[in-house]
RNA sequence: CGGGGUGUAGCGCAGUUGGCUAGCGCGCAGCGUUCGGGACGCUGAGGUCGGAGGUUCAAGUCCUCUCACCCCGACCA
């Protein structure tokens, strides 16, 4: 090992923000763009996207919606409609004042999310109980002007889903938000990101700006630290007093809708990239990745070549029959290059073949989530068969070990002091269950004094009563405390 | 937005008290030898030194402004 192979590493994980944005760029997944806090997905990084995408897409439409797509435009009267959620938007909406070089009667708002322009229609979609519930959603990009921006975890413009809904009671509307906070999100998150994540109630002060309730799913990152992969808020009448959304019901009077609105974003790969990644780079879980089984073709004379060559290709269309995201890599690099290469872009799988396996007829399949990592030879008419067992195995074993990580990271305080210690031991951070008394001054306190916020009120509750982590006041729930991206 | 730091080839860096044609490693291109855990040799290409202005006979180096990025905060549904 020289001097100059360090050229190539990426940085010590302990450096985790440097480790991270590393992996970013080496891994191909995304770069800097011209556009200060705006980042160019690279394909690698997008077809990440496309599986999330799929996946999502496929779970939100399981439950009942469908797809829609409003203008990236919001003027700037619908904005104002809605008193808390101007409040709340207002430092970071960009605006539109010029078009065709004549200045606009009326800014338009690029939108920072759609509850607005969305709700402004829905009053016209809405007359008759009958028209209830509205289950639309809808893929595109937001904007909005963040004071400090990261790849993948806040960026100036980011690529998201955002669904609407619109009911008759405010139990239907909550049973939607749930609906889409556990079986779509929480599911998704877990079965396909291989990410746990505990789902809650967000506090008053940490809420969506102008919903009545705003939950979350919460993740803990490499370091310690919380990541909100997903929210889904229960906006009450909220939006509908502002924007005239009213149906007459079955007895005959004109009643305001319960609407809903949930979102998850590109963030969540930074998600993936915080939870899975390690020393040599990214792992992918299999079910979303790009790749998930890369083929390494071994050779050294041509005739070699060429024998290695068939037996890929047969190996390549076994694979893609079995419904597995395959890539040969034939570059004129050594195989140690590539296994390292692949390994830092955090294929799962890698499928190695040579002249010795062509001769035995095997292959030898390595998992990326060992270390050291497990070869194995395998029968080459075995080989799909192995591989969707191996992926399976790697998906479970990401999300056993994030939960573990996870676990082993969380602790209980009774005291503030405890919650303190735990806070100002950066190297060892994580998330803190503690009991509160509800009361926002007691919130701000902490968050103050450690930078810990309540990332939520988990709806798993140990039950009882206890008291309050910083007032002593008697507390009949807890809360997650950590520091968050 | 406040405090600190860094900007020299795609990446990582060196460039003395201002001085001649701006260097090194990796990467990249061509050729050859290699190839089962980050190969090697030879020959090349690649730079308005982040940008603008200023001081000077002379600026990568000094001054002013500005932009970007990194770290620590504030802010962040």
């Amino acid at each position: 090992m020289t001097e100059d192979r360090y050229v190539e590493d990426l940085a010590d994980k302990d450096d985790f923000s440097q480790w991270y944005l590393d992996v970013i760029r080496k891994a191909q997944l995304a770069e800097d763009s011209p556009v200060r806090g705006c980042m160019i997905i690279r394909p690698y990084g997008y077809a990440l996207w496309e599986n999330i995408q799929r996946s999502l897409d496929d779970r939100i439409k399981a439950t009942g919606h469908q797809n829609f797509y409003f203008p990236l435009f919001i003027p700037e009267s619908f904005l104002q409609r809605e008193a808390k959620h101007v409040e709340g938007f207002a430092p970071e909406v960009a605006w539109v004042t010029y078009g065709g070089g004549e200045e606009l009667t009326e800014r338009l708002a690029i939108r920072p999310t759609s509850e607005t322009i969305i709700g402004h229609t829905y009053a016209r979609w809405v007359q008759s109980y009958r028209d209830l519930p509205l289950l639309y959603n809808q893929w595109g990009n937001v904007v909005r002007w963040e004071k400090r921006t990261r790849p993948f975890l806040r960026t100036s413009e980011f690529l998201w889903q955002e669904g609407h809904t619109a009911h008759r009671t405010d139990e239907e509307a909550e049973a939607e938000t749930m609906k889409i906070l556990v079986d779509v999100y929480q599911d998704f998150i877990e079965n396909e990101l291989a990410i746990p994540v505990i789902v809650g109630q967000k506090t008053e002060a940490e809420r969506f700006a102008g919903a009545a309730r705003t939950y979350s799913l919460e993740a803990m990152m490499g370091d310690g630290k919380a990541l909100q992969a997903g929210t889904s808020h229960n906006l009450g009448q909220n939006f509908a007093k502002s924007f005239e959304i009213m149906f007459q019901d079955v007895d005959g009077q004109r009643k305001y809708a319960w609407t809903t609105s949930w979102g998850a974003s590109t963030r969540m790969i930074g998600g993936v990239i915080m939870v899975h990644g390690d020393d040599a780079g990214l792992q992918m879980p299999p079910r979303v990745a790009p790749i998930q089984v890369v083929i390494v073709p071994i050779w050294r004379k041509e005739h070699e070549r060429e024998v290695v060559a068939a037996a890929s290709l047969l190996l390549d269309a076994q694979l893609r029959h079995a419904g597995i995201r395959t890539h040969v890599d034939w570059r004129e690099e050594t195989p140690g290059f590539k296994y390292n290469d692949w390994e830092l872009r955090g294929v799962p799988l890698r499928l190695e073949i040579g002249p010795r396996d062509v001769q035995n007829n095997q292959a030898v399949l390595v998992r990326r989530d060992m270390k050291p990592r497990a070869k194995e030879m395998v029968a080459q008419d075995q080989v799909a068969a192995r591989a969707k067992v191996l992926l399976e195995e790697i998906q479970r074993n990401l999300f056993t070990r994030a939960l573990e990580f996870r676990q082993s990271r969380t602790s209980r305080a009774e005291t503030f002091a405890e919650l303190e210690a735990r806070m100002a031991d950066r190297a060892n951070l994580g998330f803190v269950e503690a009991w509160w008394c509800g009361d926002a001054t007691c919130e701000a306190q902490i968050k103050a004094k450690t930078q810990a916020t309540i990332r939520n009120i988990p709806l798993a509750q140990p039950g009882g009563e206890g008291a309050c982590l910083y007032c002593e006041r008697p507390a009949t729930k807890w809360a997650i405390f950590a520091k968050a991206y």
